[in-house]
DNA sequence: CTGCTGTGGTTGCATATTGAAACCACGAAA
DNA sequence: TTTCGTGGTTTCAATATGCAACCACAGCAG
């Protein structure tokens, strides 16, 4: 139970997610987002409020020396970024139809899609849902068992 | 905007992804669902009907020959495998304090933890967000540009 | 047979959240 | 000075969630 609550608590809304999308991908302004994204102010307002209280986003004074401030991701949000990887690459794969054209997360560097998220076992094997079991870790004094 | 929003469109509420968490953890039964998770029986319901009608989950007759239905995870649903890991793996890398005990997602056959998911280019280099970009494909006919 | 329990819902209504739109305060530019 | 842009806050209607009661059916026990 703990294992996905306890993020979900932090981000598992419609829009927080979408917001983080956002900031990945450069906005930095509570009114970019807001165009950007097109929600209520209001909100907008109370997520970006959540997403700096559970320390996913951080405020900063504008980067333009303007009087303003922006909301830019910590390392904790950083770390969202499998997420919103895995997010975009099952929409891929199951919300378009085969012919229908849909954005693409490329590799800056060469320009080519990036390849799919895979789960390995330690030693490099391909892991699906049923190679793997939710476990609580042995004890310490177990390390034998 | 679509590479996201469309597949949030299917699961992003706080529900939705725990259901489907605990249907990866083999739960099939509606009573199962509802006692494990503790939430209303109207959402629920709300919740399983939006997931069926998503492709994410099918109805199938009880497995045990009773008179009874079970909700199952369709190709659809498990793949947000790797979505879900994300999501564990990011809960245990910001959620939990260093000496706080909790779930481990670990492989069945050595048991030992999986390795945290990566994304890597076609070439095999680990991409940070930095090295990505969603992008447009390019148009059939610019296969030069 | 009746009554009870278990199952999978549905219904009615109170409470909480979301969303639209108006409003506000401040700073900067014309 | 006025206007515009920014980042909100407030008010209230609409929508979603949650609680608890209710319902229908099947199966089992007495």
């Amino acid at each position: 139970m703990c294992g996905v609550a306890r993020p979900l608590d932090a981000i598992g809304d419609w829009w927080s997610l979408l917001i983080i999308r956002d900031a990945f991908n450069g906005l930095r302004r509570f009114g970019e987002f807001q165009k950007n994204l097109g929600l209520a102010k209001n909100i907008l307002s109370a997520r970006l409020r959540n997403l700096v209280a559970h320390g996913i986003m951080d405020i900063e004074p504008a980067s333009d020396g303007s009087p303003y401030q922006e909301y830019v991701l910590t390392e904790k949000g950083r770390g969202l970024f499998p997420l919103l990887v895995a997010l975009r690459q099952w929409g891929e794969d199951f919300f378009f139809e085969p012919d229908e054209k849909h954005v693409l997360l490329v590799d800056r560097k060469v320009g080519m899609p990036v390849r799919k998220l895979e789960l390995r076992s330690q030693d490099g094997r391909v892991l699906g849902p049923e190679d793997t079991v939710v476990t609580w870790p042995p004890e310490t004094g177990d390390l034998e068992a």
